[in-house]
RNA sequence: GCCGACUUGGCGGAAUGGUAGACGCGACGGUCUCAAAAACCGUUGUCCGAAAGGGCGUGCGGGUUCGACUCCCGCAGUCGGCACCA
């Protein structure tokens, strides 16, 4: 008979023994087989992915596709750096996920696409000359081999780049779908241009100045549709990063003021610009977060960016201009009696008209900065505050005594001229500070110092009255933004005294209304999205010019419109600091291209094609939709497809991409371009899915360490040695410890290649799936990898014998106790692979197989649903043992196992007596133990009848079988 | 400053309000070996104790509860986002 195979019998050199090389030919071996045999196509319910069925139409084989699952990732730059280990991780968790859903019988979409156009590869080009198309080929070739070898369960068919002049064309096509839009109000969603001009025509619309359609120039009828365009052509503050060549959108610009690549200094200036009308979606971009699975914190952030306040416009008229009034947006209405000054942002289109010649009488010399007319001294501050940029203007001057600039002080100017308060007829100062912003609001506020910390700093400063117009809490002092009954808020017919803050608004604005003073509103932070830029390496957009300069879309026929050959491909870059320069894109030199002659419905005609290229969130703002329909050349995505992958699973549900997982740093740009398009394809008919991801999860980050030395330089953290006090050298010098990114210029980059070749990539996806909770950042140490190949060898042996290769299965039956152990495992792994618990999920399998060996169980009846559950992360090593125990085909579509009710029950319970709060006894009951009995059971166990000591007994709680508590 | 998340052994981390530290790394002890490495087996929060057992322990201070890592209040620290947004 076989010797017991226990302890001592384990050969490190055996033939049979799972070592990386036995990995590596194991893996190769099946991920060979499973492209060979197209393992991991997802079937369409149409186009030239369905299935094959002979003449069937589609409409009858959707049904027969089954349940789907459609899972992505946030897809890859690819960069010509090389992988390192962290990159993975999103990868083999959606991996295990798919595998997962398959085994569950549905229907799974995975593929990765490749985010194609980038700065890298642009700059890249500048320096060599090569064309970056060569270059971002060459890279995602690489990028493609090494992921390969990870064994991802991808359908490869619908893997695409978004350089692919087939990707190309599309994007310009919804570009034009874009522009060819309004946002109708009424209807609260995007409409076809068309629609719009045939009411202007039909008479049933005016233009918003009441003009008829008839009377109108086509110039002019060119220009009134051109305004009320989703995509539009404006002349309006950008932001300019000469360092760069290129303007930026506001999400690409940093706090402290530069750009987010490169870190160049940013100016705020006035440029002719492609803009997307994003701001019409602020509510259902805010409203609809609601109804998708995302992370509350991406929420949140959404939420904050696009800064949806509710409040009140209100009219304050100017004290002896005619019908000149300032218009101010308020957050609280109610505290219009504590207003004792306004204040206009420097680059407020009144500012100029109101400011009377002569400063009135008794003026404070504060106010005036020391100017003797108020022409003069507003001229010089707005000369200066325009000569800073956003980054000193945030920061705040320093103050007189050259403050080290931690406070931000206020600077203005007194104007000259007054503004009456509607609600109590007072007469107020109107200044100038840059403390308001022209972008935010409509660039004037009322001063409420009171009651607003930087009211009450400015009027601190100025010597501007403080009037208190809500209670606050007694004792305090300084500004109270908090709620109260209103106080010295009563003038004429409106009476707010003694309301609370939210009645006082909501009068205060009824109020406003019936007297054609002001009206509440809803203000947002969100600005138009900024859509082109001064690059080569981007979509061209599919638009010319005509002679008047008028914008027209390139006809569908002709598109992809593709990048013209160009000598130089960089934009021509200025001084960091040079904000007068005039951008100049790439595309502006390649003169050929640029003229073109076009039958656009008035017969040929030159026309001068746009110069700008798109911004690389293009193609990362739809690709959802492609991965459902990657080769279709009637459309972006075919109907059927797009409602089969993508269409809401239950009525008034969103639809969208069933698990999308990408790093949280695309909290803001990537995921708002990508709802923003979706939905304008939605209100157009394109897509019945409103948004484009239903679930989202954030991956963390896998960090390391980095080892600098006593000059401060990086040293090769793979040859630093660690000692038993703690301390790290290098080549015997000391070095310091750093925790971060992992980084080539960090020296600490460890690759899946090296991990591939060390233990192979089963190996490599335990350990990374077993190192934390998926959504947490920790460090990677490399010398913790090899306890996810024990594993692996260990449960390798329970079924090859290493020293000849048999395979050991037998018929036998199991065991009670296994069986339990077993279907409590499928029970607690199912759960935690629903949940994304892939750590837990492992330790349970490794829990398991350390019971399996030391009762050394062989048994079929468990072993093959061990293979099962193993399948999804570690793939390789599952198929082979599942060949090798007999079955013929790959176990992608195995059945994941059920867990038995009737063996998850244990026969035993271990049961705690508590006293007074404190374990005292375990006892092993069997579950299904009365109460009564259990606690007779507790009270006789020696220990807790020595721990009681005799103390009378208040209460005892029982919560049979699993504990006693006994109250002294 | 505002918003959000987090804080558990030497390290990564487990724990529907019910045995804190699963699983893994490391460390220590052992088996095998001439030896070492590898592999395998065992121990491993901390203090007292020969043991039985006991004290203390989830950032800090309170509270709720028979019972709190978990719930509530306050504080500190770390990380992320926003930031003169009216």
């Amino acid at each position: 008979m076989t010797p017991p195979d226990t302890t001592s019998g384990i050969d490190p050199d055996a033939p049979h023994r799972y070592t990386a090389t036995l990995a590596d030919d194991i893996e190769r071996r099946w991920q060979d087989r499973w492209e060979a045999e197209g393992t991991f196509w997802a079937p369409n319910p149409v186009g030239d992915l369905a299935p094959a069925t002979g003449a069937d139409s589609g409409d009858e084989d959707a049904g027969e596709l089954g349940d789907k699952f459609f899972i992505m990732d946030m897809f890859p730059y690819p960069s010509g750096a090389g992988l390192h280990v962290g990159h993975p991780l999103g990868y083999i968790a959606t991996d295990v996920v798919g595998r997962f859903r398959r085994m569950l019988g549905d229907n799974v979409l995975h593929a990765l696409g490749y985010d194609a156009y980038g700065l890298p590869a642009e700059l890249h080009s500048i320096q060599t000359g090569e064309h970056p198309r060569d270059n971002t080929l060459a890279n995602i070739t690489t990028m493609k081999r090494q992921l390969r070898r990870l064994g991802l369960a991808h359908d490869e068919r619908r893997s695409f780049a978004t350089i692919d002049p087939d990707f190309v064309r599309w994007t310009q096509w919804i570009f034009l779908q874009v522009f060819e839009s309004w946002y109708d109000e009424d209807a609260q969603r995007a409409r076809p241009i068309s629609e719009l001009r045939a009411e202007y025509e039909s008479g049933a619309r005016n233009a918003p100045d009441g003009a008829a359609w008839s009377e109108l120039e086509p110039l002019e009828r060119s220009l009134l549709i051109d305004s009320v365009r989703l995509a539009y052509v404006d002349d309006s503050p950008v932001n300019w990063c000469p360092g760069l060549g290129t303007v930026l959108a506001n999400e690409e610009v940093t706090g402290e003021g530069r750009s987010e690549r490169g870190n160049f200094p940013v100016y705020t200036r006035k440029l002719r610009q492609w803009k997307m009308r994003i701001t019409a979606y602020s509510d259902r971009l805010i409203d609809d977060l609601d109804r998708v699975d995302w992370p509350e914190s991406v929420k949140q952030m959404q939420r904050n960016w696009i800064g949806r306040s509710a409040g009140a416009h209100v009219r304050f008229p100017v004290v002896g201009a005619q019908d000149a009034a300032i218009d101010v947006f308020t957050t609280r209405p109610d505290t219009l009696f504590g207003a004792t000054y306004m204040v206009l942002a420097p680059e407020h289109p009144l500012v100029d008209s109101i400011t009377p010649d002569q400063w009135p009488d008794e003026v404070s010399r504060a106010w005036t900065n020391g100017q003797d007319d108020p022409r003069t001294a507003v001229a010089a501050y707005r000369a200066a505050a325009a000569a800073k940029t956003d980054v000193e203007r945030q920061a705040g001057a320093p103050g007189p005594g050259g403050s080290a600039g931690g406070a931000r002080d206020k600077t203005g100017v007194f104007t000259g001229a007054h503004a009456t308060n509607p609600v109590n007829g007072e007469s107020i100062p109107v200044f100038v500070a840059d403390y308001v912003l022209m972008g935010y609001g409509t660039g004037a506020i009322m001063a409420v110092p009171a009651h607003d910390e930087r009211d009450f700093d400015f009027a601190t400063a100025y010597g501007l009255d403080i009037r208190p117009v809500v209670q606050a809490p007694e004792g305090h002092e300084g500004v109270w933004t908090g709620d109260g009954p209103a106080i010295n808020s009563s003038h004429g017919d409106l009476d707010l005294d003694a309301l609370s803050v939210d009645d006082a608004k909501t009068t205060a604005i009824t109020w406003l209304q019936d007297h054609g003073r002001g009206a509440g509103t809803t203000t947002y932070r969100l600005r138009d999205w900024l859509f082109s830029r001064q690059r080569y390496w981007g979509e061209p957009f599919p638009i010319v010019y005509d002679a008047q300069g008028q914008p027209h879309a390139v006809p569908d026929s002709m598109l992809p419109v593709d990048l013209p050959d160009v000598p130089d491909y960089s934009p021509r870059t200025f001084a960091p600091d040079d904000v007068t320069s005039e951008p100049e894109p790439p595309l502006a030199r390649a003169t050929d291209w640029v003229s073109v002659t076009l039958d656009l419905g008035d017969g040929p005609q030159r026309y001068r094609r746009e110069t700008n290229t798109m911004p690389n969130w293009a193609g990362s703002s739809w690709y959802e939709l492609r991965y459902a329909d990657p080769h279709n050349t009637d459309r972006a995505v075919d109907p059927q497809n797009e409602q089969y992958w993508l269409g809401p699973r239950e009525a008034g549900g969103t639809g969208g991409v069933d698990l999308y997982v990408g790093g949280v740093e695309h909290a803001v740009l990537h995921l708002l371009y990508a709802r923003f398009w979706h939905k304008v394809l939605f209100d157009l008919g394109h897509v019945s899915s409103e948004e484009p991801f239903h679930r989202l999860f954030n991956q963390g980050y896998i960090q390391a360490y980095a080892f600098t030395d006593e000059r401060g330089t990086y040293v090769e953290a793979a040859d630093v040695v660690e000692h038993e006090d703690g301390s790290w050298t290098y080549e015997g010098r000391p070095v310091q410890r750093e925790y971060g990114k992992m980084g080539k210029s960090l020296k600490n980059v460890v690759t899946p290649d090296e991990m591939y070749a060390e233990y192979g990539a089963d190996t490599f996806r335990i350990y990374e799936m077993s190192m934390g909770p998926l959504d947490a950042s920790r460090p990677w140490e490399t010398r913790a990898v090899v306890g996810s190949q024990r594993f692996l060898q260990r449960l390798w042996r329970l079924f090859v014998d290493e020293a000849t290769g048999e395979v050991r299965v037998t018929e036998d039956a199991a065991d009670a106790e296994t069986l339990h152990v077993l279907h409590q495992t499928i029970d607690g792994v199912r759960a935690d692979m629903d949940g994304l618990r892939f750590n837990t999920a492992i330790a349970k399998l490794i829990e398991m197989t350390n019971h399996l060996t030391k009762k050394q169980v062989r048994a079929r009846s468990v072993l093959e649903p061990m293979v099962l559950m193993l399948a999804p992360v570690a793939p390789h090593v599952a198929e082979e043992l599942w060949s090798r125990m007999g079955h013929t085909g790959s176990l992608a579509r195995a059945p994941f196992p059920v867990a038995d009710p009737a063996h998850l029950a244990a026969d035993t319970v271990t049961c705690v007596v508590q006293v007074a709060g404190k374990v005292r006894g375990k006892i092993e009951v069997s579950p299904d133990i009365g109460d009564e009995e259990l606690e007779a059971l507790a009270l006789a166990e020696p220990n807790v009848v020595r721990s009681i000591d005799g103390r009378p007994i208040r209460k005892i709680i029982v919560r049979a079988p699993k504990l006693v508590s006994v109250v002294v």
